[in-house]
DNA sequence: CCATGAACCTGGTCGC
DNA sequence: TGCGACCAGGTTCATG
């Protein structure tokens, strides 16, 4: 599930139900889910202050520390329902109230950082793409002073944060711009365009409460619709809603790029 | 500085 | 039905 805008829903729903509580231990199940500390560290009852994102980390701030939790490929986080503990729980966060905080992840590639606060993970990641200090002229200044091909840099979480292979894709064709040309070489209109495109397209999956396939509801039947808004991601062999030309799926960066081939322009 | 591929894991799907 | 190959919304590390 896990980029931006699917980050926010978690961080937006388990809000509700932890803010003001008291977690007293948080117990690994999956022996590498701890990325950077013992559960022992965590001592006595810890009251959760907020729960926020930065990048694709879902933030449970407390007074004296922060927990960082990423989802990687297939984690999910969530207050359980009942009383079984589903089969691939990484970890089990208990709550004074005597609810648990479940993180459930089938590849196991999810993690959970503790950290005093965001210094560390500020220095690694770029801007948050709605924030104000994402700008065209900050976006059009680092694709000039940088050579790279434009779906990596996007994908790269030190440049800029949240963005994921959906929404790159997303993003790269309703900017016109196929997704393995070089940063430097892209106009300046298009940069400007794309710019706006990112920042709405997220915008517009955050209030759909994100993307989600078919087989997965997210909670008490929530589910996120923006997968209905879909324009080119996992639409190979359908027509482009654009210039009906039929989508394909091509390898870039190393992962599965859809691509209208006769929208998307190569600059190069 | 940049690109590529492997590694970390499990499960679903597709073709034969 | 069975089995192997390949794929998956992420990130890090080694190598060239």
């Amino acid at each position: 599930m896990p980029e931006l805008p699917e980050v926010q829903t978690v961080a937006n729903h388990i809000k509700p139900y932890v803010i003001g509580k008291y977690v007293l231990s948080i117990n690994p199940i999956w022996d590498k889910v701890l990325d950077n500390f013992h559960h022992q560290d965590i001592k006595g009852r810890n009251k959760i202050l907020d729960v926020t994102r930065r990048a694709k980390f879902i933030i449970i701030n407390f007074e004296k520390f922060l927990i960082a939790v990423h989802l990687r490929m297939t984690g999910k986080l969530y207050v359980l329902e009942g009383t079984d503990i589903p089969k691939h729980t990484s970890a089990i966060m208990e709550l004074e109230s005597g609810e648990k905080l479940i993180f459930e992840d089938t590849r196991k590639f999810g993690r959970i950082y503790k950290y005093d606060d965001l210094m560390l993970i500020n220095e690694k990641h770029g801007p948050e793409p709605l924030e104000d200090d994402f700008t065209s002229e900050w976006l059009l200044t680092n694709f000039k002073s940088r050579k790279r091909n434009i779906k990596a840099l996007l994908l790269d979480q030190s440049f800029l944060s949240g963005l994921g292979n959906i929404y790159v894709d997303e993003s790269l064709w309703a900017s016109n711009i196929h997704p393995n040309s070089i940063s430097c070489y892209i106009p300046k209109k298009k940069i400007i365009i794309l710019h706006k495109n990112i920042r709405e397209i997220l915008s517009e999956s955050i209030e759909q409460l994100g993307t989600t396939f078919i087989s997965f509801t997210f909670l008490n039947g929530q589910s996120g619709n923006y997968s209905n808004e879909l324009k080119i991601f996992g639409k190979q062999g359908a027509p482009c809603i654009k210039c009906s030309n039929t989508i394909e799926k091509i390898k870039v960066a190393g992962r599965g790029t859809h691509v209208c081939s006769k929208c998307q322009k190569i600059h190069k």
